[in-house]
RNA sequence: GUCCUGGUAGCUCAGCUGGAUAGAGCAAUGGCCUUCUAAGCCAUCGGUCAGGGGUUCGAAUCCCUUCCAGGACGCCA
């Protein structure tokens, strides 16, 4: 039997219960209260009939137990604390769920919702991928893996905007640092950028092609760096272990007339006017507190217009949802595309846009700014250098997104062994050692566990609840629900294992723990791959 | 000025679609390795959940308000 089917028929049955007595029906919530003492299983349902029944809550909750029938899951109802009702579970309950965990546990099936396409990461190719943009990764591809582990149907993609004026920048400037290397230049370029990973570019250039580049046009050095840039963020990516399953080229959307046909879609929706010479859509109509130009008086079109395409083209692929995970410093933005996309005739519900707030880089407790122009940016492959991936992942996708952290460089690399994901792998490793030990002394699992300590039930509980928090974690679209859940379940391994031996005189133990150290492992297994990780069996 | 997000232990943060005694890590103190990995376990210390008001059986959680911090408000991208 399915866990969630037990829990439906207790709130069927405590539904008709209610029903019968009192003339009335609520909704029953079944919650796990956070104590164990309290059952596995527990109900506020006769706090919540109080004031409507003008009676004390523990009579009601008396009423309703007398009349509650167990089963052979549940062995007993209790009255606690201001009026709870809480379930006391069957060894056969135990011993069921325990059953039910194999590698596969939590995966749901298709939930047939529509085709969801994450956009993220999405950084401009203008320079190396720096410390935002690796919070924004971990998140996103969290965010991805546990969405499909939910049910979603999930493609994700990075939006190149290689089609602006910072193209044109980055252009200048790898030209400005080339042709210093062996004539005198003039003034650097307005917006240009200093970053080291700049100079890299120009550096290798001289080292490839000497001074026999210096007549190119500006497109030569920005199709350089562009080219260079790109196969960079790829490589940092892989090496943290994101990959993506499409990359999309905003160029693409001009070269195919993608933006004027997108234009004269918004115009078809009457939402698009002329003034000063420009074009303007009618933002403020939805969602926007003012109208914003989409086309200016120059006749180019403005990020706005690119963007309106870009989205047009995700639908037109066959895609019912999209989420863009953005930085909170575009949160201004949100409002217009999402009006964007009331005027192309979609439903601006299924636009998403979860804010990922910014990260402060300290460098021994001191503010370190950050600018990308003048190459002040903490790089993720500078990063790498002082803390493992897994753990920079790790680090990253354990906050709530909505939490502006402080990250301080120095501190994280003298405590990256103090890392939460180390605790979470050492469980594991835990694990596989033990149950290598098991295969060596010739020790196979029992049937079903013979006996079931309280911290037993209290870890079967927990594992029990696996399922849902992948729910809750992809509904929400909070990834860092994962890793509470996790860390919660390595603390109970770890006190179990420090307080029950496996290996003893009585082999039937050792049978009995093969079964939970088992099952702890698959949802250790499957949960680190959630978040990105890959356990490992050795520390 | 308008909008967004925060404010919880000395520090970094969970908990927030209202529930039982507000949690964890780090830091501090004291225990636990002749036996399955001490990157671990156990215990102690540490709180006006920013302030005030409201809603109700019940508020860290919801509403109003004040204060503080960060961010956004281009015919830039």
């Amino acid at each position: 039997m399915i866990i969630t089917d037990i829990e439906q028929k207790i709130i069927n049955q405590l539904s008709l219960i209610v029903k019968n007595n009192f003339e009335t029906e609520i909704e029953v919530e079944l919650e796990k209260p956070k104590d164990i003492k309290n059952g596995t299983f527990s109900t506020n349902t006769a706090m919540k009939l109080t004031k409507q029944l003008k009676k004390n809550p523990r009579e009601i909750a008396t009423l309703i137990t007398e009349q509650f029938e167990c089963d052979e899951y549940i062995e007993k109802v209790e009255i606690a604390g201001p009026g709870f009702i809480n379930f006391f579970t069957t060894t056969k309950y135990l011993n069921d769920i325990v059953a039910t965990i194999d590698e596969n546990y939590g995966q749901h099936p298709k939930l047939n919702n529509g085709k969801y396409l994450v956009e993220y990461v999405s950084a401009n190719p203008t320079g190396d991928l720096h410390l935002g943009h690796a919070r924004g990764g971990a998140y996103g591809d969290a965010l991805i893996r546990i969405m499909k582990k939910a049910g979603y149907d999930v493609t994700s993609e990075y939006y190149i905007n290689d089609a602006g004026s910072q193209m044109n920048n980055l252009g200048l400037s790898v030209q400005y640092f080339y042709l210093e290397k062996f004539t005198t230049v003039g003034e650097f370029p307005e917006d240009g950028y200093r970053g080291q990973d700049i100079k890299d570019i120009a550096a290798q250039l001289f080292a490839e092609f000497g001074e026999t580049k210096k007549d190119e046009p500006v497109e030569f050095f920005t199709e350089y760096g562009y080219a260079r840039n790109l196969a960079e963020i790829k490589k940092i990516l892989a090496d943290v272990n994101i990959t993506f399953d499409s990359w999309f080229s905003e160029r693409e959307l001009y070269k195919n007339n993608e933006v004027a046909d997108a234009l004269n879609t918004l115009n078809a929706s009457g939402d698009l006017y002329e003034e000063d010479g420009a074009m303007w859509l009618r933002t403020s109509k939805y969602f926007d507190e003012k109208d914003r130009a989409i086309q200016k008086s120059d006749g180019s079109f403005t990020y706005l217009a690119a963007d309106v395409a870009y989205h047009l083209n995700k639908y037109n692929r066959g895609f019912d949802h999209l989420i863009d995970i953005w930085g909170a410093d575009h949160h201004g933005y949100v409002a217009r595309v999402r009006s964007s996309i009331q005027s192309l005739g979609q439903q601006p519900e299924a636009f998403e846009v979860p804010l990922i707030q910014m990260v402060s880089i300290l460098n021994n407790n001191e503010k370190v700014k950050m600018s990308k122009r003048a190459g002040t940016s903490v790089t993720i492959k500078d990063l790498l250098k002082e803390i493992d991936s897994e753990a920079l992942r790790y680090f990253f996708v354990m906050r709530s997104p909505d939490t502006q952290l402080d990250f301080d460089i120095k501190v994280a690399s003298e405590q990256s062994m103090d890392n939460p994901m180390y605790y979470i792998q050492y469980a594991n490793a835990r694990i596989s050692s033990v149950l290598n030990d098991c295969v060596k002394k010739e020790i196979t699992p029992g049937a079903q566990l013979t006996s079931i300590s309280e911290l037993e039930t209290e870890i079967i509980s927990h594992l029990s609840i696996y399922p849902k928090v992948i729910s809750e974690a992809a509904n929400k679209r909070l990834p860092h629900i994962m890793c509470n859940y996790l860390y919660d379940l390595a603390a109970l391994f770890h006190r179990y294992y420090n307080q029950e031996r496996v290996f003893t005189e009585d082999p039937s133990v050792a049978q009995n723990k093969m079964l939970m150290y088992t099952a702890i492992k698959h949802v250790l297994v499957s949960g680190l791959d959630v978040i990105g990780i890959v356990a490992k069996d050795e520390m």
